[in-house]
DNA sequence: TAAATAACCAAGCAAGCGCTAGTGTGAATG
DNA sequence: CATTCACACTAGCGCTTGCTTGGTTATTTA
């Protein structure tokens, strides 16, 4: 029983689970269907994983991990124009929430199924991710690029950016960049 | 069995099942739970609703239903005003997000697991109030007021409103009316 | 006063649930 | 060549699930 590993195993039952997870909700996705998605039996599942909210956890870590990453990669590309950051930070929000997507609607819509423990350890890296945009807000503030309140600002950011996995269609014209730019135009005072 | 009644009683359980549904999520929440919070067991349960689902069309057909009710009110006590009649759809939305928030806690989150003949009916509640946005917010980007696409603003805010359910503190410094009031400072060019 | 109705309960069924125990197998390791 | 290990299997345990059945009681209606 690999408690911790990384094995590409893994993170390919891993990457079927969030599938099963957006079709079904957790609660509804049984370790059976998990099984069968897999190609193995149910039994077998354990092997790989400690239980079911192992496989939650995995999911949302996955997810939200890439999302640190992308956005810090984003920041680290632009120059310090609170404009450019800005855009930067909703591009990237949009870009990782559309490239794992399973996995962001799964941190976003089942995080609560968690239980305390790896929803403890979970909060941080969320934690840190948000902190970047309390960071890019903030500085957009204070240049006058937006008006308001920081926190409620960045709620109502968040807000709106999350919502899109709701309505968005990647198949149609719009592309995540449009959305971004979208978004950024309408809140900016000018 | 009353299929499609309104007796007070089952109002009452109505309310009651919305609460245990965002406490424990419509999964999880078991129809001996529902039955034990009404103070019956959980056979007679059955004789108000013909199954758990009823009691979830149950619970989002109430929420709608008054957040449609309460923004016609709103928009017929106000002016022709395209900012007045922004404020006033805001300020409606998160006053019937909070004064039934239990409703629309489901309505918004587990609205998945209503069968497709529920949500079918639902649907077309739910249509009628987001037109009641989009004719606002048509008048607001005519008049200057707001910058961008009918579509993408009319998702935005709502993503914006909708999502402080996740966050918003009833019991903190801000009443809904600040929230809304910051909303449309923020997204209003001047 | 008789009949109808609404509201409830005790008991339990069939199905499905997460998870465990014990075993088999082929590949890598000593 | 013997051992270990990763990975999968079969079988099923103990429990919970949504829902049904058959019947009782209190209140209203004819």
């Amino acid at each position: 029983m690999n408690v911790m590993n990384a094995s590409p195993r893994r993170k390919e039952l891993t990457r079927l689970a969030a599938q099963l997870f957006v079709q079904e909700g957790f609660d509804r996705t049984t370790v059976r269907m998990l099984a069968q998605e897999m190609g193995i039996k149910s039994g077998s599942l354990f092997h790989h994983f400690k239980d079911k909210q192992e496989i939650l956890a995995a999911v949302i870590e996955e997810g939200t991990q890439n999302a640190l990453n992308i956005a810090r990669a984003a920041l680290s590309e632009c120059d310090a124009n609170p404009e450019a950051r800005l855009h930067a930070m909703a591009r990237a929000h949009l870009e990782t929430l559309f490239a794992d997507r399973n996995a962001h609607v799964v941190a976003l819509f089942e995080w609560r199924r968690l239980d305390p423990a790896a929803s403890a350890h979970l909060s941080h890296l969320r934690d840190a991710y948000e902190a970047l945009w309390v960071d890019v807000i903030d500085d957009a503030l204070n240049a006058g690029l937006v008006r308001g309140d920081c926190f409620l600002v960045s709620r109502f950011i968040l807000g709106a950016l999350n919502w899109t996995v709701r309505w968005y269609d990647p198949n149609g014209p719009r592309t995540p960049d449009d959305l971004a730019d979208e978004l950024v135009a309408m809140i900016t005072a000018r």
